[in-house]
DNA sequence: ATTATAGGTGAACGACCGTTCACCTGTCAA
DNA sequence: TTGACAGGTGAACGGTCGTTCACCTATAAT
C-alpha cells in the first residue's frame, strides 16, 4: 500500500477513536490541511480504491473492508510470513469474528482450573451465548446443584452429565438441579 | 433497562451492521415509524440517558459506552450471576480490549502444540504486536535458524533462549540467526 | 518547447442535518 | 372534572453535507 494512504489511514483511525465515527469532507479537509473539499474528494477516491473506506448511499464516509480489521498473515509453521499484500490470508474484525449474537452474549471471567486441558485458564474471558441449545461436547456455563461452573456438556438419553477437561475432576451428575446458562462460543486471553 | 429501549437498541445495532454507522434523525424516524423528527429527538434523549448512544459536537448520533460492548457479568465461581444491571462488573468492547496498537498488530494462526501448556492450542489465533520489545517470559513470534515459531522469550546476558511450554520440547538456542517478529499480546479461540 | 497529468483552490448547488416551536392527543392521578 | 404529563405531529430555521465546476499550478514525458 502506498505510504501516503497508510498515513491517511492512521489519521482516520485516530479520528475514529476520538469521535466513534469517520469525519465529514470538511473535517477531513482540516485533518489533511486542505483548503478545498475537492482535494478531499480526490483523496476519498483513492482511499476507496484501497478499500480502507467506503461511502454509503448518501455519500457519507464509512469504514471499508480493511479499516477496523487486522491482517491474518497465515500459519506459524507454514513458511511464514512475508507480509506482502498479495499473500495475506484474510483480514478480519475481532468483534465480528468472535460475536455471533450480540444481544444474547455476555462475558464471564474464568476461575478454577477444571477446563485447563481445553486451554481455558483462570482469568481468561469466555464469551457465552445464552440463545444456543447445548449439544454434546459443547462447553457450557451451567448451574449444577447451586454452583456455577464451566464444563463439557454431555447428554446420554435423558441424563445430562458435566465433564471437566481435567482428569482430576470427577464426572458430574446433577443431584437436584441443572440449568445451562449458555454455550461458550469463544475464549480470549490477554497477556499485555 | 426498559424494554422499549432494548428494542430500540436492537434496531440501532441492525442499522449499524448494515451501514457501519448510526442513523440520522430522519432515518431514525423511518426505523421507528415516526413522522416527526421531534419524536426522534425525545427518543434520543432517553437513549442517551441509558448510555446506549451519544451525540457529538455536531449533534450526530454516535455509539455510547454500552453500544458495541458486551457485559462482563463476573467470575464463574463467585456466586455468579444475577445479571442484574447494578451488579455487572464491567462492559467492554472486544476490539478495544484486545488491541493496543492497531497499526502494528497482526494475527497469526497457531500450528503445533509447543505452547499448549500455556493454553495456546493449534488453530487458535494470536495477536502479535511488532512494536513491542520482547521481555523475559513474553511469548514471542520468532524466526530461529529459518523457522518460524511461537515460544517464551528468555535472555540471559547476551544469549537469547527460546522455550516451549511443553516439556517434550528442548530449549532452543539459535545456531545462526534469531529475529523476533513481535510479542504475543493475546490469544483467541473460537468454538462456534 | 509542448503537452499530459496528478493534485490542489475556491465557489456555488440543492439536499439533508439537528434543533426548536406551537400544537394535538391520550392516560392517569387528584 | 380538572390538570399535569408523556408522547406524538408538522413546519420552519440556519448550518453543514457531499458534489461538481472552472481554474491554477508543479512535475515529468515527449
Amino acid at each position: 500500500m502506498e505510504k501516503r494512504l497508510e498515513q491517511a489511514n492512521k489519521k482516520l483511525r485516530r479520528f475514529w477513536e476520538q469521535h466513534k465515527r469517520l469525519p465529514s469532507f470538511s473535517e477531513m479537509a482540516e485533518i489533511f490541511n486542505y483548503s478545498s473539499k475537492n482535494a478531499v474528494s480526490k483523496l476519498v477516491s483513492r482511499l476507496k480504491e484501497a478499500n480502507l473506506i467506503d461511502q454509503d448511499s448518501k455519500g457519507h464516509i464509512i469504514p471499508g473492508g480493511t479499516f477496523n480489521s487486522l491482517p491474518l498473515l497465515g500459519n506459524v509453521q507454514a513458511g511464514f510470513p512475508t507480509p506482502a499484500e498479495e499473500e495475506l490470508v484474510d483480514t478480519l474484525t475481532l468483534d465480528e469474528y468472535l460475536i455471533n449474537n450480540h444481544n444474547s452474549s455476555f462475558l464471564v471471567e474464568v476461575a478454577g482450573d477444571s477446563m485447563i486441558n481445553a486451554g481455558i485458564h483462570p482469568k481468561d474471558l469466555v464469551i457465552v451465548d445464552r440463545s444456543l441449545d447445548p449439544k454434546n461436547n459443547d462447553i457450557v456455563l451451567a448451574n449444577i446443584d447451586d454452583e456455577w461452573t464451566l464444563k463439557y456438556f454431555n447428554k446420554k438419553g435423558n441424563q445430562v452429565y458435566l465433564q471437566a477437561a481435567n482428569e482430576q475432576y470427577p464426572e458430574l451428575v446433577p443431584q437436584q438441579e441443572l440449568s445451562v446458562a449458555g454455550v461458550i462460543v469463544s475464549c480470549i486471553r490477554k497477556y499485555k
